[in-house]
DNA sequence: CTGAAAGCGCTAACAG
DNA sequence: CTGTTAGCGCTTTCAG
């Protein structure tokens, strides 16, 4: 308390001037008679000072309402703890329900893990990496189809990146996916443990990942269990409700039609529900009908709909904790991640 | 190009040796021949400098793949040019349709307007307020029911203000909004129009606002058509499926049973078919049933759901424009700035 | 355990 | 039109 305060300051400021600006880390000095080294220590590295020194520090913050400036302090570490959210996927925002939910999920990890977030779809953020000032970000989680070029573009930059609901092999990008074989395993099982022989599949182009991870768990799943597989009982389809209600349709008028449809989403399934109802065909006694999201849709159809729940939430949580481990410099970091789904039997089968 | 190079830098650093960092203006300076301070002001102020310069700098830029460092920029300028979105609504998250699409608007127009976002709720906001790095931002946009304390505690920062889906008079706080008489006065005449007398409002419980404007709207609409304003016609009732359907079954069971329910919005509206679909009652011809906000799930109904319409991107986007007048000190800024609703005319009414 | 001082990359007077 | 220079608020050696 007693220091000196007749050093030359080149720092003349006092909060009480400069009104409308927030205290600094010099106002917190002055106030404690400590320096500045010292005052930045006491928030930054705790164990360096001593106990009552620290106290003094945050007594004095209290009073002023200091907390350090982040601007600055990216400024003198050369790190803004900024990543960033990219849905990757063709024509979705932050409105596609899949995206939000592994958004929300990020957003919860980022904000326990004080990173700082940017939201972005890959086509904003490549229009605006140009024009506008480059966003300094550390890491990039790429949500859905990734093109490569953009991921190598940012390895070129040293910018993390993992992948959420995407699995590239071989690139050394971690990924989190969510279960896929085992999701439409839960969902076949069911459907033939109530008896159904002839389950067709009604396909979303979703990406080719997806498509083909869901496509190849189908056969397997269907074989394994004796059932022929019809090449014609899987149908490829625009992940829309018309797209998805018009080769249901198709699918209904064969003279051997299914009794079950197996939908790679619920939007999917959706429009199938609507080509059933069209032809006249009730659900579930004539056709059973499951979906896959577990979409906030699900318990607003009637019957309501059967679907398996992919917990995007923790896709997203996880991605932030992994990237976090990439950022800082772990070694073995788990290349795929993924996390299991459940079963949501309802109504519709 | 033949400028001496052989004046004494303070500046030692080469991007060739730092060669994980990105260039700074002095690789710039350097490689142009030019100053530090050319090189700023053919970024910031092109109109500063010579054509044939600003072309030798951005030539140079390009080569070294310069950008202005963002975080600098703000420490130097004493701005972030960062604004936030927090999410007001109790227990409401982005997947939350309605905040999504606004949402949506505004990382639109940030993007165009170069601002960098930071979206929240409010409770994470408050949470991560104290323990966190401040997050140095220069204005907020509070979606949906923001608690005054919450309103005059930015304020006393300095932080602006706007609100969207929320008019608060008297607290100089610019506010954008939907038309919500308007929507209502939409959905109204054309039930009247087709004939209905016995019209029943189904009210979820929202923010103090929305719920107001649209009851405020519903009798005095009602009433300017001559029709009855029953107030046992108007039942509150949670904003949630079941709730809805609960709340609409007590109406539906009156003697005098209504012939139309016009629900505040779509949530409510599925509680409303859920309902009259278990008491018998065909859609639209025993009971005709119109939604509010249009969401995704009124075309995956079985009939669609007619709905309101709310243009909820234009509404952030709004939102953000008005934030902009606000950030550069402009005078005169709308107060109150509200946005039309179109009727969706589909089949449940 | 604490202080002095040198940056981090950029902008904005102030001089030429 | 261009260059010099003093910060913006904070961290971090390097000395005490």
């Amino acid at each position: 308390m007693l220091v000196s305060l007749d050093n030359k300051r080149k720092r003349l400021s006092f909060v009480g001037l400069r009104k409308y600006m927030n205290p600094t880390i010099y106002d917190v000095a002055r106030l404690t008679g400590l320096s500045i080294a010292t005052v930045s220590r006491a928030f930054s590295n705790p164990e360096l000072v001593r106990e009552k020194t620290r106290q003094r520090v945050f007594e004095a913050a209290g009073v002023l309402h200091y907390s350090p400036n982040a601007i600055a302090q990216a400024m003198a570490l050369q790190r803004t703890n900024k990543i960033a959210f990219l849905i990757c996927k063709e024509g979705a925002t932050i409105l596609d329900e899949f995206y939000a939910g592994i958004c929300n999920g990020i957003m919860r990890a980022t904000n326990r893990l004080d990173y700082e977030l940017v939201i972005s779809t890959a086509a904003d953020w490549k229009s605006a990496a140009g024009t506008s000032k480059n966003k300094q970000v550390e890491g990039v989680i790429l949500g859905g189809n990734a093109r490569p070029d953009m991921i190598s573009e940012f390895q070129s930059r040293k910018v993390s990146v993992v992948l959420v609901n995407n699995l590239i092999p071989g690139l050394g990008v971690p990924c989190v996916v969510s279960d896929e074989y085992g999701g439409v395993r839960q969902a076949l099982e069911y459907l033939i443990n109530q008896g159904h022989r002839n389950i067709a599949m009604l396909a979303g182009r979703f990406s080719p990942y997806i498509l083909n991870e869901r496509y190849r768990a189908f056969s397997e799943i269907v074989q394994a269990h004796g059932l022929p597989v019809d090449t014609c009982y899987i149908k490829l389809c625009d992940p829309t409700v018309e797209g998805a209600a018009e080769a249901c349709r198709e699918l209904l008028s064969r003279e051997d039609r299914p009794t079950a449809i197996f939908s790679t989403n619920d939007v999917v399934a959706v429009g199938a529900m609507k080509a059933a109802r069209r032809l006249g065909l009730r659900i579930p006694e004539d056709l059973a009908v499951t979906g896959l999201d577990d979409s906030s849709v699900c318990r607003m159809l009637e019957p309501e709909l059967t679907s398996v729940h992919i917990d995007c939430c923790e896709m997203g949580e996880l991605s932030v904790r992994i990237m976090k481990e990439l950022l800082s410099g772990e070694k073995g970091v788990p290349q795929v991640t993924v996390v299991p789904t459940e079963l949501q039997i309802r109504g519709s089968a």
